[in-house]
Order: C-alpha cells, then structure tokens, then sequence
DNA sequence: CAATATTGATCAGTATGCTGATTATCAGTA
DNA sequence: TACTGATAATCAGCATACTGATCAATATTG
C-alpha cells in the first residue's frame, strides 16, 4: 500500500491547500478581501483592458463556467465593469475601475509576501527548481484539464505557435 | 508586473487541477465513480478500520467540514458504513464494506496510472525531485492551513515524534 | 443566401474546501 | 457532583471547479 507522500496528486492537493491559506493569511492581514482566484482575474484584466470572458478564462487556466461567477463577485465588488462588446454582441468586454487598480497595488505587497511564505521550508535554490518542475510538468499536461491555459490571440500576429 | 509562472500559488493550483483531471480520466475510463478525496479517504479507512471522522480528517489532511459530506457520499455509495462509536457517543466508527474494498482493489492500476501521468513531461530523476521539493514545502507549511495533517494516536504507543 | 457549425456566456447540478456557529458529549476540576 | 472547558460532528453560507445543457450570435459552407 503505497503512501500518500509519493502520490503526486495527493501532494499537489496539500500543496495547493497551504497556498491559499497563505494567500488568505496575507491579504487579510493587509486588510483586503479577494480570493487567489479574483486576484488572478484582476491582474490579467489590468493587463489586458477589454478582454473577454473565454480569453480571460485561457489566460489563467479557469474553466469557462467558474469564470462567470468570479467575474460576477469583481463587478458587486466594484472592481471591475463588464460592458457588452461591440464587435461580437455574445462577448462581454471586461475593464478594470480606479477602485480596482488601487487594489490591485494596494495588495501587491502581500501577495508578494504570501508566495514567499509558501516556499519557506526551501532555499531559493530549490524554490527555483520546484517552480522549474512545476511549469515543466503542467507544460506536459496542459491539455489534459478542461482549462487549459491559452496565449492571447493578439490581432495583429500570426497564430501562436502552439 | 510579475509573470504568473513566477508565481507558486498560480502553479500550485494549475498542478493541482491537471492532477484531479487525470485521475478522473483514468479512474472514469477504469469505470469507476471516485473522487480524488474519496479514494483518499477510502484508503485511509481501509487501513485504519473503526477511526472517527476528525481523526481521518487530520490523516489525509481535510477540513473536518468536508469530511461529513465525503464520507456521506461514500456510505450512500455503499462502500464505507458510519456507526456510533461505543467508547464516545460522540463520535462516528467508520468502517469499509466489502464493496468498499473491492472498489479499491479494482480502482489500484487506474490510480497509479493517473499518478504516472500526471509527471510524464518530467524524467524519473526530475519526478523524485519534485516530489521531495514538495513535501519539504508542504512539511514546513503544514500548521498554516485549517487542515493540517496530523498523526494518528494509536492508543499503545508514545506521543508521536511531531 | 440558407443551412450548419461554432462560439461566448450562462445555468443547473454536484463536489470540494473553507469560516464560523451550534449541539451533544466527554474530561477535568473546584 | 456541579461547573468549565474541550472535543466530535454537523450545519449554514460562500467560493471555487467541474459536467453537460441551453441560448444568442457569429462564422462557415454548400
């Protein structure tokens, strides 16, 4: 019978678990209230205003139903606009508001801190391999989950490469 | 800006739902209906007869929350049985069935499968590495989520070492 | 152009995973 | 023994995640 510290997954799991703990710890000590995921989502939405829900979603490797809901909390929240799109009347485009970019730096700080404080049982040399590991092994398994992470179709580029 | 595969909590979780994928590609295909939760904690069960709830919950690491709904799930499936205990009338005795252990049987080479594939974009020497990295992480991290893992107090024996 | 296929968003339903509260029971102590 | 604190289980409520379906709008093709 084999034990739960050589099953990846159950390690991955606990892993994932004690990362948005820390993620939680943080940002609540900071005195801000947005999960791992919604943060995910602000970032990206910063970085590239008037994305829509599906990009948004291959962005950050969510499923396309959980975006929805996410996106519904940023907007009540009032950190986000969700506003029809012009050019495709099925797609919403999503901006940030000044209340969502004062946020988003506001809580850098402990975001920052939280990644740090999820690898403090390693040195930084094996914190850089695990990350190394990590990309390496989600690059391979990639299109096995039914969020894959997709690049951004920019317009003006060719299709990318994978 | 940083990217977010600097970022161990984003890698975290996208490990964590390719390895939930595919164990329940393997475990669907194997034609089987288990979760990656309830295969833990069926296990877990199978070789600790007669444990209570919280007990198994620190076992594998749940939030004892979780633990009622997993486990009801598994006695409405048939394979577990959840009877008062006679020592504590506080606590529930659990118990695989017969069919519990079958499933668990049966369910062994999908479940190994889906943990080799879940690393196949890593060589062997990379797969042991990451693992190691991340038990040490977890190890360090354990106390810093509600749900850590804890050992199981065996009535004849000494404290345990942590 | 009309029929077909695809796509963006949402919804219903299920299963984790957590916070915080409650209930019943047990353990220790004044 | 009565009181106090701790503990096992559950519950309500919220937020991911997923499956599979539906609806509206767009794209493709015969």
């Amino acid at each position: 019978m084999k034990d739960n510290d050589d099953m990846p997954g159950h390690l991955a799991r606990r892993f994932q678990q004690i990362a948005v703990a820390v993620f939680h710890a943080e940002v609540d000590q900071a005195g801000y209230d947005l999960t791992p995921v919604q943060y995910a989502a602000l970032a990206a939405i910063s970085i590239n205003p008037g994305i829509d829900q599906v990009t948004l979603a291959g962005l950050i490797a969510y499923d396309r139903t959980t975006i929805t809901g996410v996106v519904d909390r940023l907007v009540q929240k009032g950190l986000l606009v969700r506003n029809a799109s012009t050019k495709d009347r099925r797609a919403r485009e999503l901006q940030i508001t000044g209340e969502g970019q004062k946020t988003l730096e506001g809580i850098a700080p402990a975001v920052e801190a939280a990644q740090q404080l999820m690898l403090r049982g390693l040195t930084a040399e094996e914190a850089e391999e695990l990350l190394r590991l990590l990309r390496k092994a989600i690059a391979a398994g990639n299109e096995l989950s039914r969020a894959p992470l997709r690049e951004v179709p920019e317009a003006g580029q060719g299709r990318p490469v994978k």
